[in-house]
DNA sequence: ACGCTCTCCTGGCCGC
DNA sequence: TGCGGCCAGGAGAGCG
């Protein structure tokens, strides 16, 4: 479900309804999701109170006085306020219970997800600490990309999804700004020209900010916090419509399994 | 270091 | 209607 611009839209729903909130317990349903969910929140986390909603990559730090809980929503993550006392549905597996009655609830029905306290600044977590930068800052650049690039032979859509070099870009978006900025997806990264790295440097800045403002994209299951559906959907050009025409040029766009994910492209309009 | 595969988990869909 | 197989928005682990 969620790559950057799901997570940014998480994001802005619940930080304005969990800002300044305290904490007044954790109901743990689930024993594990993609690490072991700690008992000690029960313990830890009772009487603190949030100080800020943060997004680094793909996850959420939710800062607290005194260190700060880190999220992420893995394949199938869902975070939604709700009255505490709203009935529990399946993969509800986190509460975050406030002092006014409301909840953050956690639901995943995949389990892919993580949920772990840090002390002091959750930035420094290890799970934080080797990611890429962030591609909606300036910090993107063609001419990095460029030099990240040279002498790797992976295929530039399994390049841009790893973390290391940029966050941010999942499955759906990688196919979206390749095909925007005219790159096949399964050309070695290290042949691509520093001209074609400048384009796609921006492409990848411009869809996922076009999906921000969207709301994000609902495949199946991804809900804003109002329960809303993301927007984005409609305006992607290549994802998921193997066999269908291009929007450029009418040839049919190709589905490719490229690092175990499918890929799509079309032949045409990206050499 | 790099590139590749497997794995975690549940649900939905497709074909038989 | 049931069942097996395959696929799904992520990413860490382990292998050669």
């Amino acid at each position: 479900m969620p790559e950057l611009p799901e997570v940014e839209t998480t994001r802005r729903g619940i930080a304005p309804l969990i800002n300044n909130k305290i904490i007044q317990g954790i109901i743990l349903r689930t024993a594990k999701l993609r690490r072991p969910l700690d008992p000690e929140l029960t313990n830890i986390l009772p009487g603190r109170k949030i100080h800020a909603v943060e997004r680094r990559a793909k996850y959420l730090l939710v800062r607290c006085d005194g260190g700060g809980l880190l999220l992420h929503l893995g394949m199938s993550g869902n975070l939604r306020v709700v009255p505490a006392s709203t009935t529990v549905g399946r993969h509800d597996h986190v509460d975050l219970v406030f002092s006014d009655g409301n909840c953050l609830r956690f639901n995943d029905p995949r389990k892919f997800g993580v949920l772990l306290w840090t002390v002091g600044d959750p930035l420094t977590h290890p799970l934080l600490a080797g990611l890429g930068p962030e591609p909606l800052a300036d910090d993107l650049t063609g001419d990095y990309l460029y030099r990240k690039s040279r002498s790797r032979k992976i295929a530039v859509k399994p390049f841009i999804m790893d973390q290391k070099l940029v966050v941010g870009v999942g499955n759906i978006y990688a196919s979206e700004a390749l095909f925007r900025a005219g790159v096949r997806p399964d050309r070695p990264a290290g042949k691509i020209s520093r001209r074609s790295y400048d384009l796609l440097a921006e492409e990848i800045r411009q869809v996922l900010g076009e999906a921000i403002a969207a709301g994000g994209t609902t495949i199946n299951d991804f809900r804003q916090n109002d329960g809303k559906p993301g927007y984005f959907r409609q305006q992607l050009r290549v994802y998921g419509r193997a066999g269908e025409p291009c929007m450029a040029c009418e040839s049919r766009i190709i589905s490719q399994r490229l690092g175990q994910r499918s890929t799509y492209y079309c032949p045409q309009c990206q050499k």
